[in-house]
DNA sequence: TCCTCCCACAAAATCGATTTTTTTCGTTTT
DNA sequence: AAAACGAAAAAAATCGATTTTGTGGGAGGA
């Protein structure tokens, strides 16, 4: 028993749990490309693992809405459309709005402390940088902050849903906006958002939630490549 | 070109796929009991396949929430308790509500057609009948039917976040009401929905789909053991 | 020229065996 | 007696090889 650390999570994980992330980010920022073929062969080759670790990632995969299997003939990216694209943002605003709604009312005061601390880690992010690990430190913020904000709803397959839907936008948002500046204010929408919904204002958080996400899908729309 | 006969369905299926209807039937009956450890060598024997197919079959029950993977120690079928349900029914009361809304403001003639043949075949099936297979038949209506009350709503995705709440909540009805004699007036329901929906009465059809959705969800409630 | 059939090739799906990790259960230590 | 340990057994995870299925192209026939 001397000075022996304790570690603080033993990491328990698997090799198909790690595929899952690292697929996972190949898609979300494009380098595989909506639509594109999954040779099995190759993928395996390239990230140095067998076929049944793989499989398995890419059935999980499954669940967040970035790949599609066909029996008999692969796995595919996902594809991109403006109608999908729609449809995401409509259950993204219907979905967080109920959710926000119940967190609202069932939130506690750890609850508002957690947003907060989520609020200032996402602001410290410097969006514009173009550092791919900056960029990426912002992504990560920000899913933890809407996560947070909806984190007291009490709902457990609710909030699933939505980090799907999250998930989803996302993938547009950076593959279709990577060389578009970031709006300005959006920092201040974060902002006013937090507060609205900690001083249980749910009305002005709903509307600020649904500006938000709306604003953010019409300007993927717009540079999204027409069919 | 003689009397050759055009195969309907080319069946293009895999093992794996059959597998995943064979498994969700065993937990959807509760053969395979909420919470209950699933050992893949035992599985893998009793359904005579390999781990690989087996694997990939559990994986993809994880989309429809029926099982659950822990990292290391194998998957379980995921477990029930009166929390879930709750959020089940609430879910499903939201998601089918506005879906529904949706199909009403967007559905075509040949939809309504669609429905009403899905309710003949519905109200055809014995729900107080004994046997198995007609019981099946019964479930395999029912699904059918509420499907296709929402399948013009145009999004896909919502018609999928339906059918995986539907599908939860079927697996409860079917554990825990399995002694329980059918509702006298759930055919009637059905009817009355049908009409409201074709007859593009929105307020009624929402309505009497609450009450419907809710009513199953006390029915268990009243039985689910307590913890 | 166009269509159909057949073969070789590529890819997906499946299997059986091997490697890791967890669980179990007796044994020891405090 | 309770906690701690460790080796054996069980189970999960992974691998490499085999089988099955889809695909593309070319020969043969209309």
């Amino acid at each position: 028993m001397s000075s022996t650390i304790i570690t603080p999570a033993p990491a328990p994980t698997t090799l198909s749990s790690t595929l899952v992330a690292r697929l996972r980010d190949s898609i979300m920022r494009g380098d595989l490309l909506p639509g594109s073929k999954l040779n099995l062969g190759r993928l395996r080759a390239a990230f140095g693992v067998s076929l049944s670790p793989l499989r398995e990632a890419l059935c999980r995969l499954e669940n967040d809405g970035l790949v599609a299997l066909i029996d008999q003939r692969g796995y595919r990216v996902t594809p991109v459309s403006a109608e999908n694209l729609t449809e995401i943002i409509r259950l993204r605003v219907e979905f967080e709005g109920l959710a926000i709604k119940e967190a609202i009312e069932h939130g506690d005061v750890a609850w508002e402390g957690r947003i907060l601390a989520a609020l200032h880690q996402l602001n410290r992010c410097k969006r514009g940088s173009r550092s791919t690990a900056e960029l990426e430190s912002w992504e990560v913020a920000h899913r933890a902050f809407h996560a947070e904000l909806i984190s007291a709803c009490g709902m457990p397959l609710l909030r699933q849903f939505c980090a799907t839907l999250h998930d989803q936008s996302d993938r547009y948002r950076r593959i279709f906006l990577k060389k578009h500046p970031p709006d300005r204010d959006v920092p201040a929408e974060h902002t006013a958002m937090a507060h609205a919904v900690i001083e249980r204002r749910t009305r002005d958080a709903s509307k600020i939630l649904r500006v938000h996400i709306e604003r953010t899908g019409r300007n993927i729309q717009a540079v999204l490549p027409r069919k």
